[in-house]
Order: C-alpha cells, then structure tokens, then sequence
DNA sequence: ATTATCTATAGATCTATAGATAATGC
DNA sequence: ATTATCTATAGATCTATAGATAATGC
C-alpha cells in the first residue's frame, strides 16, 4: 500500500480510538514508523488528512442512501438503510465527534459537509415519501415529512455521542459496535405512529431486536 | 466581583464565542487583564474551570425542570420548559460543542454528567407522563415513553450542533439565540401524533410560530 | 499573617520546513 | 531525474510553578 494511503488508514483507526483532538501528526507519523517529515511530505498538514477522510465517508453514506430505481422501498429497505448508516458512523465516529472545530478550522470541509447534509436530508426526505407510496407509512404531508426527516438525521447522527457521554464512566468505556444499533430502536420508535396498521406489529417486533439495555430507560 | 468569579465568567463567554478548544488559560487571563500566574493561584487548571462552569449549568437546568406540586402539566408549562431549556442551551453552547473531550478529560464530570443526563431523561419522561395526566398527550406506555423521552433529549441537546454545521459558511456564520427556539418546532412535531384531538390545532398553531428558516426543508 | 497578584521561566509539545540522502523509474 | 524518505531544528505555543511583591484583614 502506499505511504499515502497508509497515513489516511492510520489516521482514521487514530482518531476513532482517541479522538481527532488527541492525535497529533506526530503522533500518525510514530504509529507508521515513518518520519513527521515524511508525512509532511504527503499532507501539507492534519487537516488535508482530516478532508481526504471527509471525502471517503462522504462516498459511502452516498452509496448507502442510494434509492432503487423503478420501484418503492419495502420495509427490509429501511432495516438495510439503517444497518448501513449506523455502520458507516461507526466507521467514521471521530468526525462528528469533533465536527464544529473540524468545520471551524477549514472552510472547503464546511462547504462540502453543508452540501452532504443537506443531501442526505433530502434523501431521509424521499424515503420516508416512498414508504409513504408503499403504503408502509401513511401521508404526512411535505412539512411534518421534512421535520420528520430532519428529527431522524438528528437522532441518527447523535446517537452515538449520547452512548460515548451517558456511558462514559462505567468499567468497559468502550462502545461496541452493537450498542451503537440500539439507535436503530430509536430511530424505529419515532416512526411507529406513523405506520399503516398493517406493518405496526412486525415493525414493533422488529425493534424489539434493537431495544437499549434498560439503563436508558428511566421510569416515570 | 471577586477574580475568582470572574474568571468563571470570561470563561464561559469564551468558551462560548471560540470553542473551549481554541480558548487556553493564557486567553482567559489576558481577556481579563490579569497574569497567568493569578489565574492559576485561582484554579488548578482549565479542567476545573469547565467543571465549576459546569455545576452552573446544573443547578439552572435542574431549576428549570422543576415539575409543579399538587397539578399536573398544561401545554403553557410544555412550551415553558423548552423555552426555558433552549436558553439554558444558549447561555452555555461551549459544553455540548466539546463535550466528549471534556468528558475524557475529568472523571468528577464524567460521573456528574452521567447523573445529570439520566436525571435530565427522568424529568422528561415524568413531564411526558403528565401531559398525558392532563389528558394533552395520549397514553403511548413506559417503554415508548421512554424512547420518546430520549428522543426529545437527543433533539434538544443536539439542535445547536446542527444550526452550527448546517449553517456554517454562510456569510454570517454566527447562530443568533432566535434560530435556536427553532429547535421547539422540532419536538412539537415530534409529540403531534400523540396528542389528544382536543389539542392538535392548537399545537400546530404554536408550532408555526418557531417554524424554521425554508433552507432546513428540502422537498420529497 | 494571610490572601492576592505579578514576573519570569522551565519544560513539554506540536507544526512545519530546509537540506541531505536513499530509492525508483526511465 | 524524480520521487520518497530521513534528520535536525526553528519557532510558536501552552501549562504550570517558584519566588518576589503587593494588598488586605485582624
């Protein structure tokens, strides 16, 4: 692989496991085994790494959302786009874990993330229209679909940080990759009254697969 | 003011202004004209300064989240919470921007926090269970409610990050505190479903008036 | 006497580059 | 010749402390 390619690779295992902040580009270079000149050589600094990162994610999330032609979603369409967003952010958790400095600190990244935001809003948008066109989910009408929309990005893309910050402090810090799921329950549970009667009780069975562990679920 | 107070203070506006990552100890005391050496006679570290910041912001949302003795919930009292709870976000932006690494960075936050967010899920949860009381939301049970609940946390605490990222590179860059209300626009359209006949219109009339900007509401 | 403040600075990084050297591809 | 790599280091911070002074409260 080429030394180039092995900096992008070990950037991204370092900032997932310690976050963007703590990783210095010296820090990439020792883990290589290669000099901080040498990285210098391929990156003009932390953050062209950080956007060649960007881009990579970008790419697969715009993969992920992709909307078959010719037909509507089916329910197992929605699971799938969920498993895959949810695997992508865990792929990529340091960035939204530090996006605001990341987006502070250079001004293509902050363009280009807008611009993907907004498209994956849009597509959020349009799947929950095609589940509409199934029949899966009932009409709500273009303004409660856009806030709807705009509520499951928030869940979705927050989930994991909530996991980081309501677990922080037990034994085991670390979240793994299954925890990281139970987002899906509650991105299922935001859909449930919106469901045709007859995809309510498969759609409750099928969250029930993802349910949190009960320490999230304060009493009333 | 006693120094000590005001450095708590300086700090919070700039932690608030620039981020807690861009904002050293060095900053704070030249902003308030004093030497580093004082600042540190006053605090250990940065990381004490957060947690005293921190213990604030506690004690005001906890004020906030009182539930009333002897009654039971109006929706006067819902759109007070999140009006008092929005500006509670507001007055202290900086925590939620850097939160994981704050959290890294301290274990007395680490555990506090913790507390303070399954704390914060509880209230929610009892303030859903009482609109329900009031007959305003309708009976949705604990295991819902309390996705419901975590749902609304995960959209109030995260709305500011989304205003920041989707509006960062426009001209004027700076969230001003109204966008942020935008945000009781997105938990209004998340309890619409479950409110009870009576009320439906009545919300949805509220609801339009923290409506957001037309750039958050891309087409199906 | 105690509390608050300042001056000065050691020590620890981290970034980024210049310049030398090694490896590779025509 | 060009590309890749290393060595060495300047310059910029930032943290945190020691030790001297000033201000304050009995």
């Amino acid at each position: 692989m080429k030394t180039r390619d092995k900096i992008i690779l070990a950037s991204l295992d370092l900032f997932n496991e310690q976050g963007e902040r703590n990783v210095t580009t010296n820090h990439i270079a020792a883990h290589l085994n290669i000099s901080p000149g040498n990285l210098y050589y391929h990156f003009r600094n932390k953050t062209d790494i950080v956007y060649e990162i960007f881009l990579q994610y970008e790419l697969l999330v715009d993969h992920y959302l992709q909307l078959p032609k010719g037909r509507s979603l089916l329910l197992d369409d929605l699971i799938f786009y969920l498993e895959s967003v949810f695997d992508g952010l865990w792929s990529y958790r340091f960035f939204h874990r530090d996006l605001e400095f990341l987006l502070d600190s250079d001004e293509r990244l902050r363009r280009d993330y807008r611009e993907f935001t907004m498209r994956c809003l849009g597509v959020v948008n349009r799947i929950l229209g095609s589940l509409r066109d199934s029949h899966i989910l009932i009409d709500m009408g273009d303004e409660h679909r856009s806030a709807m929309a705009l509520n499951v990005w928030l869940i979705v893309t927050n989930w994991m940080a909530f996991l980081k910050t309501a677990h922080a402090g037990e034994k085991n810090t670390a979240i793994r990759k299954e925890m990281l799921k139970q987002g899906i329950y509650q991105v299922l549970c935001l859909t449930l009254p919106y469901l045709t009667e007859s995809y309510v009780d498969t759609v409750v069975k099928i969250s029930q697969k993802y349910k949190p562990a009960p320490v999230f679920s304060a009493t009333a």
